[in-house]
Parts: C-alpha cells; sequence; structure tokens
DNA sequence: GCGACAG
DNA sequence: ATCTTGTCGC
C-alpha cells in the first residue's frame, strides 16, 4: 500500500469501507484497557522518517501499562482525505509491539467522518480488527454548529447527503477548540463520545492521545540529540531513552 | 472555476 | 505534521 496511486487508493478506501461496523464491539462495552496512537516525524541522518507512539492504559483508572513504537521511511505524500495511506504503516507496525491489545484504540484523525467513509481510524480498525474511536484536531468532512462553551456540550456531525449522524463535535474543556470525535470500527458515535469524554481529565485531548503524543515528542528529541551533528552516547537514564538504548536505532532507520 | 482540506 | 517567542490563564 505504500506505493499506490490515488485512483486506487480511493477504490480501496471504497471498498474497505463497507467492512466497517458501528456495532460497539463487547469489549468496548465492557471496557478494561485504552489505548492511544499517533505519529510523528523526524528526518534522521538525512532520511525522512514517520514514527508512531502507542500507549494502554487501565480503564478507568487510566494509568499507564505500556508504551510502543515503530518507524518506517515516509513513502506518501499528506493529501487531505488521504492519510492513512502515509500513517498506517508505522501504526500496524507498533500495534504489533504491543503485549496488552487495548479494549478500544484512540487514532489521531477522522474516523467514519471522511468523504468515503474511511478515515484513518477506519482504516485501522478495519484492518486490525480492532474497536477504534477517530479523535481530530480540526474537521474534515461533514456539517455541523459549534457546540456552546461549555465542557461536555457536543454537536452532531452530519453527511452532507444522507443527514446521517457521522460523528460529535466535542467541547472536552471550557473555553477551549472543540475535538472531532468519530467512530472508526466496532464502535457507535454516541458510545466513542462517552468513552472520550471519560477519558479526558486537564487536557482536551484524551488521555491515551495525549500520553502518545508526549512520548512521540520525547522520542523526537532523543533522536534528535542521539543522531545530530555531536555525539551518540548521550542518552539519559530515562524511560524513553532506556528503550532507545535497549532497541538498536538500527529498527528505526532501516525498516 | 473557486475555495476547503485530518496529520 | 513541523518551525517558532512570547504571552495569557489556571
Amino acid at each position: 500500500m505504500a506505493c499506490l496511486s490515488l485512483i486506487e487508493a480511493k477504490a480501496l478506501q471504497k471498498a474497505l469501507s463497507g467492512w466497517v461496523s458501528l456495532r460497539t464491539s463487547v469489549f468496548a462495552k465492557n471496557l478494561r484497557t485504552v489505548g492511544g496512537v499517533d505519529c510523528a516525524y523526524a528526518t534522521i541522518k538525512g532520511r525522512p522518517r514517520v514514527f508512531a507512539c502507542a500507549v494502554v492504559l487501565s480503564f478507568p483508572m487510566l494509568e499507564l501499562l505500556e508504551e510502543a513504537f515503530h518507524a518506517r521511511p515516509v513513502t506518501f505524500p499528506y493529501i487531505p482525505g488521504y492519510l492513512s495511506f502515509r500513517e498506517l504503516p508505522s501504526m500496524l507496525g507498533t500495534l504489533t509491539k504491543l503485549k496488552i491489545v487495548p479494549d478500544v484504540l484512540f487514532v489521531s484523525g477522522q474516523g467514519v467522518a471522511h468523504p468515503r467513509g474511511l478515515g484513518i481510524a477506519s482504516h485501522l480498525g478495519v484492518v486490525a480488527g480492532l474497536a477504534t474511536i477517530g479523535i481530530a484536531k480540526k474537521p474534515l468532512f461533514g456539517l455541523f454548529q459549534a457546540p456552546s462553551l461549555e465542557a461536555g456540550s457536543v454537536s452532531a456531525l452530519t453527511h452532507p447527503d444522507d443527514g446521517s449522524v457521522i460523528g460529535f463535535v466535542v467541547r472536552a474543556k471550557t473555553n477551549v477548540k472543540p475535538l472531532y470525535v468519530s467512530p472508526g470500527h466496532r464502535m457507535d458515535a454516541e458510545t466513542a463520545v462517552s468513552i472520550a469524554l471519560q477519558c479526558v481529565q486537564k487536557t482536551k485531548l484524551p488521555v491515551p492521545l495525549h500520553l502518545a503524543d508526549r512520548l512521540a515528542d520525547r522520542l523526537k528529541k532523543a533522536l534528535q540529540r542521539a543522531t545530530g551533528p555531536d555525539s551518540v552516547e548521550c542518552l539519559e537514564p530515562n524511560p524513553v531513552e532506556y528503550v532507545l538504548a535497549k532497541n538498536p536505532w538500527l529498527n528505526l532507520l532501516d525498516p
């Protein structure tokens, strides 16, 4: 899937969208673990890399249980509507490294709130067979009215044609830009919002995604220092860099 | 034809 | 996504 034409990519999305289920899985109805996956970019030794970071937390305690990451070469440009062809490979590689498969996985980006009903959260859900929820910071597809400014207020995201509900615009924190939440796979829109809000604490992003974000930042900085003009032996004894030292960057540089 | 457009 | 200084608010 790394070298498809846009015509082929579009055809694949239309075909895979037929496999998306909007019925909440039994695992998601009895949540015990929630995960989050997010991507970041870094040019290492002159070579562009996209890496995905994933975390798994307990629910509803939201205590960190596991972290993982995986990098791949960048093989597809960023084109609105085709994000999965750029970031899915690294995300799948990361999920493969997790010992604990989360009951529900939050994915940065849209779920079914997509032109062809297959945002990256849905694409990932179908390919991995997981219950997923798409969480985006910006809208991509669908009509909506801005939700009121109080935390917890929501507004429906509807399909331009059907008028059907494809997700919700959610005000996770008072006076803060809303999130665009849509079911990815094995999940319904209402439950997606419910779970997302139950995972929000101090930041507008659900904790799983917030932690995946921070892990990506720390990892990126560690990589830049480890592969910068200077030395290669300057790793600090913190969790992330311990992982780096333990897993030769070869896995990150030449996957 | 013009504007919009996840990360 | 990424770059990038200061600034506002809990």
